[in-house]
RNA sequence: GCCCCGUUAGUCUAGCGGUCAGGACACGGCCCUCUCAAGGCUGGGACAGGAGUUCAAUUCUCCUACGGGGCACCA
């Protein structure tokens, strides 16, 4: 199957919804994007899905302007920088989607249905213990207009549906796939506009992608099956469909679709612990990728321009991609030993003076620095990605605050408990301040044993590593709260091993014996040869 | 449960009917070496299973198994 590159310009588009962290996934698509984009001469648009208004922030939007250009992707259009198809940002364009609404209401493909929520978990209920697929019974269907006009006077809150055909197929040509047949009676009545007013996902989507211009919709998996909706979409609107191209997942270790509770998501954990965009950017390009030269021999280290200048989607492999950070850095530093150690001065030296943070940083360290040679050793908790645990700090881990009589052993089940709680706390902060963070700490150590002293030093092992540290709120802060949810979740993982202590012990224990037997050996006197060779 | 997608070593991948199944990360050994890296050489390790199609299947088809995704007034 060929991909088609019609004589339009080709035109694609990355679409991430600003909800938390400025996601690799999105640097991975955005990067297909743009080299499609290149590759044809076309234009890769940033668009924003802040529909779901209870989730999306400013914080998270301006995280995603920054962390994509960090990798280096260039967009020509996008909410930042405008251009010819706006507004970019789809809470900015309610008005065009209730239009596009009303089109459809008066074509008749899409109703209005006043089901409440209890309604609609009763039927899915229903159906699932009846063991069928769940979706609308199609209830409000077929009302008759009076009725709606009688819901509608009484001032219900109601939804649009899309109005899908209740038999037959539909078929979804994927470029990398081939033909994809749907059954349509395992499709929903997709709601269009939510009670808010606001457009779902699949509504702005199409409509936005069509006015957009976009040409071709390269898109994670997960969105394959929701694809057949689109095309009665794109159909009830007389719209010309898209070439579809979706891209296979990123994965975790252990092969589920790549999460941060597994793995750092945030591009800006990698940004802050030094993984260089250009090597980032790379090792995303070998993610169901691969290219290779002239000889036909495999090339692993390639820029995003040699990528582009050659692209073929057709050659993605569609198994899923584990995203292995053990080869992440094995790229990373293929690329900093390649530089001039010139160079390598250079890119370390901007690498610490264009962080945002190295004022705030500086201030923390500031009165523990007698001499500036102590400065990276205090600052270094600050610009590293995961930390080491040493049998010292498991201890502080767990709370037992040794040389304090007053030490509360919270023990492994007590503090992973704690840094459970404190990571779902920061996960929902929408502000983040010492004082927001100080808040959630002290409410997070209040629901367990241990006092605030021996809660907050097992919370300041956990987030720096190290028993001493600047003050912890501030710290919290200036390492961000991209690092400091991995090391937490991290040290969850850790607590989580039954062998969480004894492992350490165990490593010390050879160690010390190591040291003693190399002690004995050297005190004692030489072996006679005799001995060994009667 | 239902639907869809996928399946070459622990991991990323090459392969598009006939290959000694190639490369990379990781791992082991050796070399280099004041240490550690890096580098060089080298070793072990893969076509999920079963039916077909074919002179010939890793490659095509079907079934099974396993993995993943989806089934929201989230994207």
């Amino acid at each position: 199957m060929t991909i088609a590159v019609s004589q339009h310009p080709v035109r694609v588009r990355i679409a991430p919804s600003p909800t938390g962290d400025p996601h690799v996934g999105t640097a991975y698509i955005g990067l297909f994007c743009a080299a499609f984009a290149q590759r044809y001469g076309g234009q890769f648009i940033l668009r924003l899905e802040d529909t779901d208004q209870k989730r999306s922030t400013r914080l998270s939007e301006d995280a995603i302007y920054r962390s994509l250009r960090w990798v280096g992707l260039q967009w020509h259009e996008g909410p930042d920088i405008g251009g010819p198809c706006g507004p970019y940002r789809q809470s900015e364009r309610s008005t065009i989607y209730r239009q596009h609404c009303e089109l459809l209401l008066a074509n008749h493909s899409a109703y209005r249905c006043f089901c409440s929520a209890e309604r609609l978990d009763q039927v899915r209920a229903d159906q699932r213990s009846r063991k069928e697929t769940a979706r609308y019974d199609g209830f409000c269907r077929n009302l008759s207009a009076e009725q709606i006009q009688q819901q509608c006077d009484l001032g219900q809150a109601h939804v649009i549906r899309l109005k899908m055909p209740t038999e037959g197929d539909t078929v979804v040509p994927d470029a990398l796939r081939g033909a994809v047949v749907y059954d349509n009676r395992q499709i929903d009545d997709q709601v269009l506009l939510k009670s808010d007013g606001l457009p779902t996902y699949h509504l702005a989507n199409v409509v936005d992608d069509h006015l957009m211009g976009i040409t071709h919709v390269i898109r994670a998996e997960e969105w394959l099956n929701s694809t057949p909706k689109h095309l009665h979409l794109y159909a009830a609107f007389g719209w010309q469909h898209p070439v579809f191209i979706h891209m296979p997942l990123l994965r975790n270790a252990d092969k589920s679709k790549i999460s941060k509770r597994k793995n750092p998501t945030s591009l800006e954990f990698y940004q802050r612990c030094g993984i260089l965009p250009e090597a980032m950017l790379n090792f995303l390009g070998l993610m169901g990728y691969s290219r290779k030269d002239e000889t036909g021999a495999d090339v692993e280290k390639f820029t995003f321009a040699e990528m582009a200048a050659d692209l073929d989607l057709e050659r993605i492999s569609l198994g899923g991609p584990v995203f292995d950070l053990e080869k992440l850095r094995w790229i990373n530093g293929l690329y900093l030993r390649a530089f001039s150690p010139e160079q390598l001065a250079d890119r370390a030296l901007s690498w610490y003076r264009e962080d945002d943070r190295a004022a705030t940083i500086a201030a923390l360290v500031q009165e523990r620095v007698p001499e500036l040679g102590d400065f990276m050793h205090h600052a270094s908790p600050f610009y590293r990605g995961t930390l080491d645990y040493g049998l010292n700090a498991r201890f502080l881990l767990v709370g037992a605050a040794a040389k304090k009589k007053t030490a509360v052993r919270l023990g492994a089940a007590g503090s992973l408990a704690l840094f459970e709680d404190l990571i779902r706390q920061l996960e929902g902060l929408n502000a983040w301040t010492p004082s927001h963070v100080e808040e959630c700490v002290r409410q997070a150590i209040a629901t367990t044993p241990a006092g605030l002293g021996d809660g907050m030093m097992a919370v300041r092992v956990a987030v720096c590593g190290r028993p001493a540290s600047p003050p912890l709120f501030e710290s919290i802060i200036a390492i961000g709260r991209a690092t400091v949810l991995v090391r937490l979740r991290q040290v969850c993982a850790m607590l989580a091993d039954s062998n969480f202590m004894t492992d350490a012990i165990a490593a010390t224990q050879r160690e010390l014996d190591a040291s003693r037997a190399a002690l004995l050996a050297a005190e004692a006197p030489p072996v006679t040869p005799s001995s060994s060779a009667p």
